[in-house]
DNA sequence: AAAGCGACCGAAAACCTTTTCGGTACGTTC
DNA sequence: GAACGTACCGAAAAGGTTTTCGGTCGCTTT
């Protein structure tokens, strides 16, 4: 624990005060730290020696005010609450952390208001770039300010086709999913998906529709659309068992859903996955792993999806901004719900 | 959907162009805009229709490289994936968003050499403090490099009592929690705790410990520790109906363990909360609201804790820095399964 | 020995804002 | 008419770093 031989209350040490100590000019110090050359090994290592001593640090805001580039970006996100904003904010952290990048956090709550305060706030502070994080799946308005820096939409996509945007291929989901189901024998599928407002339930379901299509595989009853939630995962399998009795295997909006159903299923008395198996998508550690068996999951590859955005931003600085919308893949992660002895 | 008068690779407006814009010099623009007097009424309208003009917005590098201070604070988390970082980083930028403060996030994922990285990248940055938020609510050992700005832990306490920490009061949730289910009319209370190695398990056992003996309620069996996991809650819960069926309450470590618990009652057929009364701590209401019924839990007001140690840690910019460690109070949020018709 | 060359170093400008202090102009008072 | 006060404005410095360009010194070449 070696602490404070900088106690607080004295100024940080400066580059003249390494200078000094050195017995060179500032203009040489820089050079010798930022390993630049025209300058004498020998000054090198006295000026470093100083540095050290002193345990400078150069400023960045100086640093920063002279190249016009901060090293800083902004990510606005608009419910940090939310379990989808996280992944995507580590995986930029990573993509941007090796380097010299900083991230500011900005939750906007989904406040308009708020979201001008926050753009106009790193503006001032003069971030390099912003990755706006949206809180689902749903193309979301443009930022309201003119920006002069490169934006970059995550999860959300901007309403306007010339901004580029980052999101989930939930389409590509919903197909992978069908196809696992189908490959672990599966031919009597129902579909118990979300909230219909959601762009990602209507996404996942015409992607697993047109999976079943090529297979020649009918969907067993209609694609049943309710909430999120547990509660309508347990209520809208009951209805579906009353139906149809010989569904060999349910795919599910979401991991939530799925708990649902597999909770009633275990109620019902069948067995999973030996008489019906059961599949969700997020990929949701905590429900996954807490479900009777382990649940089968889509993963949506959000931290991919963050460094992808972040990458995305990256280029921008430089070259031109790309637009439109990219999606990034996601995985199918095969668990006891459908794999037998996974 | 105004786009950028201020296109892209065009250099921001300074308070120079403002000035020139407006006939005066950069002091008296300075001035207008910032609302000091010593500036005719007249030429204040003139520099601001002219800052409006050029949507000029100051470049804070160089307000913070003269002021000494930047507005900016860090936040080093340690596991972000964590659910607990989150409402406590939501809880600090409330506390800073009204005023001028940005945050800068940096996950160091239990890494001391990350950690020691990011911290050296903030202090270069100048923040002008920061927040360290632990993954549990164990001691952690204090920032390797000395810092002279203030420092705030948040969720784990440091292992130096000179610093200053800010955490939840796990010994009052487990009191709070046994006083919430005795309220209930409950006398057989069993307790599942979570993981030994934790000590907010060991301190929520306490807690309980102290306020059953206030009681004169005896606990039934023994406290039954270990994982946080759903899948020891349903074990747990297995053997403790096999040892003492008579059991009316049971106080589980965690919402997953309750959740659990939940489970396997159901299963052997005990009404929740006719015949056994359960809860939880943390309040994941992911976790609450799936169960049946929803599931009455202790929350550990994160979001109260991040404020908090926003707070203390302005405090800290003008007056003499804290020390010590500081409890945030906790509270019962009750639901379905204590309460009957809750 | 003079000229030339390479290696190294330092002075100064630039980035943008805020603040201090000196200056101007105008109106007021004796 | 002169002295003074007030209200407003502008020049300049400060904050810390990087980069450019000019300068010095010692060594080599002819």
């Amino acid at each position: 624990m070696a602490r404070s031989p900088a106690p607080r209350g004295t100024r940080a040490a400066t580059l003249s005060d390494v200078a000094r100590l050195a017995g060179v000019s500032v203009a040489t110090a820089s050079k010798a730290l930022n390993g630049r050359n025209h300058v004498h090994a020998q000054t090198r290592e006295r000026v470093l020696e100083a540095a050290a001593q002193l345990s400078f640090s150069p400023n960045s805001l100086a640093r920063g005010l002279l190249a016009g580039r901060t090293g800083t970006v902004g990510l606005l996100t608009s419910d940090l609450v939310g379990r989808f904003s996280l992944p995507i904010l580590m995986g930029a952290e990573d993509a941007f952390g090796a380097g010299q990048v900083s991230v500011f956090l900005c939750d906007a709550r989904g406040d308009a208001i708020r979201e001008r305060h926050h753009v106009r706030a790193l503006l001032s502070r003069r971030v390099d770039g912003l990755i706006v994080v949206g809180s689902s799946t749903d193309p979301r308005p443009p930022l309201a300010d003119s920006v002069d820096v490169p934006v970059v939409y995550a999860y959300a996509p901007s309403e306007d086709p010339e901004d580029l945007s980052i999101v989930p291929d939930n389409v590509g989901a919903g197909r992978m999913a069908v196809e696992h189901l189908l490959a672990c024998g599966r031919t009597r599928i129902a579909h118990i998906s979300g909230d219909r407002h959601y762009s990602a339930a209507r996404d996942r379901v015409e992607g697993a529709r047109a999976a079943l299509e090529e297979a020649g595989v009918p969907l067993v009853g209609q694609v049943a659309y309710g909430t999120w939630e547990e509660g309508w995962g347990r209520a809208a399998a009951g209805m579906l068992l009353d139906r149809d009795p010989d569904v060999d295997a349910v795919l599910c909006g979401s991991d939530q859903v799925a708990r649902g159903v597999l909770d009633t299923l275990r109620d019902r008395g069948r067995r999973v996955p030996d008489d019906v198996a059961v599949m969700g998508f997020d990929n949701w550690e905590v429900m996954t792993s807490g479900a009777r068996p382990h649940l089968t999951s889509v993963d949506m590859n959000l931290e991919d999806l963050g460094r992808t955005a972040a990458r995305a931003l990256f280029e921008s600085l430089d070259t031109e901004h790309g637009k439109g919308v990219r999606t990034v893949q996601c995985r199918v992660v095969p668990r006891g719900s459908t794999v037998p002895d996974a």
